[in-house]
DNA sequence: CGTAGGTAGTTCACTGAACGAACAGGAAAT
DNA sequence: ATTTCCTGTTCGTTCAGTGAACTACCTACG
């Protein structure tokens, strides 16, 4: 979306809020943080942004509290979404919604489930089984029927996904990559 | 957002509703649509965007079927949002919702009241008086505790959305106008 | 050890979009 | 008839995105 400028002026939180995720690249990395991407090459790897921009984005995010970076198990950093970075959970899934309403004639690229009873969720993150809002580290993404297949993508994070996972959870790359590697 | 090139690659239907609407100053301009804004010199005053940029984006979301253009009240054009961008409502109030939560620290910049009962909404468009979903028409916007008075802004949008207002109905900005010349 | 390769950046030249001011043509107001 | 308003278009400048090359550090393996 947006540039780096900011909306000045603008007595207006959609402005305020545009101001920290609405610059092009951000929101698509958020959302693979929301789906479990942690490390800075899993980033590069998923979603070819230019490394430059990938530094200063994970840079903004952090110095905006969305995300922080943390140790990971081996001695480099990983990013890890906050608590003020999972409250964009609704906006993402929202915007998400849409394009797969409007823009995937094959039906969802991904469908979530309700972890604790296996319902599908609705458009509120509201499990019709449960009666109750879902948090999001009870949602699990899996493909769903518009996921193309076997588009000759092989990076870790595509791999990953292939197969159900709660939002959130760390992906396990290092797996992932030996398959690959087969 | 992001900028008019396109995620290649991106199976991911957020990418394809960020190629819509991720760019710089679209979203804003929805917003300002929600709000009842139409005509092209509206958008321009309360936006403070560049006229290269306003005409460029008003014809791609019409383009992308989000506003039409239709026939206003004189001779001139005015721009509709459609069925299809009444859809991405959701997408902008949890945006504004999550800026509300953390950047408008004297409050809600902007309330939502449901307008057959008064009930002011919770952040799923849900009414917790009616237990029904509200229809985007259904709601009144007013202003909230956070925002700013008597800014110096006296362009007829924020004139205009100075008292409460039903979202989608055209602003009545000639009347505006005529209090900003007193 | 030592080397080869992976990781997380930085630097740099090129391209393309955003910006703001000036200009243009038709409609409205007086 | 003249002026002002409205909706654009044009254009030069500025600035961000892009992709390739380069750097420094860490890890794995023989």
């Amino acid at each position: 979306m947006a540039l780096p400028r900011d909306y000045a002026g603008q007595a207006c939180s959609l402005a305020r809020a545009l101001e920290i995720v609405g610059e092009r690249w951000t929101l698509l990395i958020l959302r693979d943080a929301f789906y479990g991407v942690r490390r800075f090459s899993d980033f590069l790897a998923h979603l070819k942004i230019p490394r430059a921009v990938l530094t200063e984005r994970l840079a903004a995010l952090v110095s905006a509290g969305v995300l922080e970076r943390v140790a990971g198990p081996g001695s480099y950093d990983e990013y890890a979404v906050t608590e003020k970075g999972t409250e964009l959970w609704p906006a993402v899934r929202c915007l998400t919604w849409w394009g797969d309403d409007h823009y995937a004639p094959g039906g969802p690229r991904r469908l979530l489930h309700h972890v604790v009873c296996g319902t599908e969720v609705d458009q509120r993150d509201v499990c019709p089984t449960c009666q109750a809002v879902i948090e999001v580290r009870d949602l699990v993404i899996s493909p769903g029927p518009g996921l193309p297949k076997q588009t000759g993508l092989t990076d870790v994070v595509t791999v990953a996904l292939q197969g159900p996972h709660r939002l959130l959870e760390p992906l396990d790359t290092k797996a992932a990559r030996s398959v690959t590697h087969i």
